[in-house]
DNA sequence: ACCTGAACACCGTTCAAGT
DNA sequence: ACCTGAACACCGTTCAAGT
C-alpha cells in the first residue's frame, strides 16, 4: 500500500517517544515503515522537514485560543500548554526547539502570533510585541528542554538526590520564570498605556 | 611532536568559525591535526566533552565579575558580554547552548551562579535565585541563537528585506527582551523585601 | 603514555531504473 | 506518481597492536 504524510509523521513520533531523538533517523524510520531510505526523500524533501512536521504534531494540543478574561492568564495558560504538550515526548522539547530555530514549525509560529496578541493586549506595542512573544516562548523552551533533559539523567539513575528533578518541584519553579516574564510585561506595558502617571521616565514628549 | 589538549581546542575552534558546527566532527578535527581519530579519544572521552572544552573557550572572555554598581546594570553587563562572545564564532549560541544542555560547560555554570548573585542583591531569595538567573540565560541564548541562525540565512542570501537581521537593530531587541526580565526581577524582589507595602495581593498571611 | 590502523555499525542524500 | 537498489561521501567510537 501507499506510504502517506501522516502515516510517516505517526511512525517518527513512536520512535521518538520510544527511543528518543538520536534514534530518529531517516533509515530507522524507513526500516519500521518497511520502505527504502530513499522513499522518505518522496514525502519530504530532507529530515529537517519532517522533524518541522513532527514538531507540529507535537504542538497541535497547543492550537487553541486562550480563554482565560486577561493576558496574564492567557500567557499562563499557552505556556503551561505548550510545556505540557513538550513534556509528552521523549525530547519533545529539543526538538521543537530547533525546529522552531530553523523555521520549520508553522504551529511554533502561531503561538509567538497568539503570545504576541497577550502582549499586545499587556499594552506593548508592535513591534515590540512579538519580541515580547519571543522572549517568553524561549523561555518555554529552554525551561523544558534543561527539565527533560534532567528526567534523562534521572532516569539512567546517574544523579544525586538534590540534583533529582523528581525532588523539586518543577512546576513550581517553571511558574516562577514564567511570573517574572508577565510582571515584566505588566511594568513594559504599562510605561507605554497612556498613564504616565507615576511614571517619572518620558511623561510626555 | 604531541598533542595537547589546548592544541585541539584551537584546532576545534577554528574550524568552528571557518566552516560551522556542522563540519566540526572528530574525524574533521583529526584531519586538520593530522591525528588519527583515534587520537582525540586519548585527551577526550567523547565528542559532546570535546565540544564543552570549545564551549569553555568561547565563554572565557565573559569570565570577568561585574564593575557595575547595582543590579540591573551587572545583569546587563553580564548579558551583554555573553552575547558579545557568542556572536563571536559562528554558530556560538548554538554549540554553548547545547554544551550547557548536557552540563558541559563549566563556565556556563559559573556565569549562571554570578546572574543568581545579582538576582539575589534584586532580593530574590534562594532558591528562587537560580532559578531567575536560568530564566535570563535561556533568553540569552535563545534570542542569540535566533540572532545567528538568521544571520545565516542572511548571508546564503534567501531573506526578504524585513526578515533580514540587518535591517532591525538586534541590540536594540535583545536589550529590549532583557529589560523585561530585569522589571520582573525588580517585582519579585520587591516582593520578598520587607516591602509588603503597596503590594494588594497577599499581604500578610 | 600516547597513538595508529582497521574495523564496526551506522548516517543523510541522490538518482537511474523500475512499476 | 511513487518507490527500489545501490551508490556516494561521510559519521562517532573502540581496541588490538605498535612505539
Amino acid at each position: 500500500m501507499q506510504l502517506h504524510k501522516p502515516d510517516v509523521v505517526d511512525a517518527a513520533t513512536a520512535i521518538l517517544d520510544n527511543y528518543g531523538i538520536a534514534d530518529l533517523t531517516m533509515r530507522r524510520l524507513a526500516r519500521e515503515l518497511n520502505v527504502s531510505p530513499g522513499a522518505l526523500y518522496w514525502h519530504f524533501a530532507n529530515k529537517q522537514e519532517l522533524l518541522g512536521a513532527v514538531a507540529d504534531r507535537i504542538l497541535q494540543p497547543v492550537r487553541t485560543e486562550p480563554t482565560a478574561p486577561a493576558w496574564p492568564g492567557q500567557i499562563h495558560q499557552i505556556c503551561v500548554a505548550l510545556r505540557d504538550a513538550l513534556l509528552s515526548h521523549t525530547d519533545g522539547a529539543e526538538l521543537v526547539s530547533s525546529s522552531f530555530a530553523a523555521g520549520q514549525s508553522e504551529l511554533a509560529t502561531e503561538i509567538v502570533a497568539q503570545l504576541a496578541g497577550a502582549a499586545q493586549r499587556a499594552g506593548v506595542i508592535p513591534p515590540d510585541d512579538e519580541l515580547a512573544a519571543r522572549t517568553v516562548l524561549y523561555y518555554v523552551l529552554g525551561f523544558t528542554a534543561d527539565e527533560q533533559s534532567r528526567l534523562q539523567w534521572d532516569a539512567a539513575g546517574a544523579l544525586t538526590d538534590d540534583q533529582s528533578v523528581l525532588n523539586r518541584d518543577t512546576s513550581r519553579q517553571f511558574a516562577f520564570g514564567l511570573q517574572l516574564l508577565v510582571d515584566g510585561l505588566a511594568v513594559r506595558g504599562a510605561s507605554t498605556l497612556g498613564a504616565a502617571r507615576d511614571m517619572p521616565q518620558r511623561s510626555r514628549d
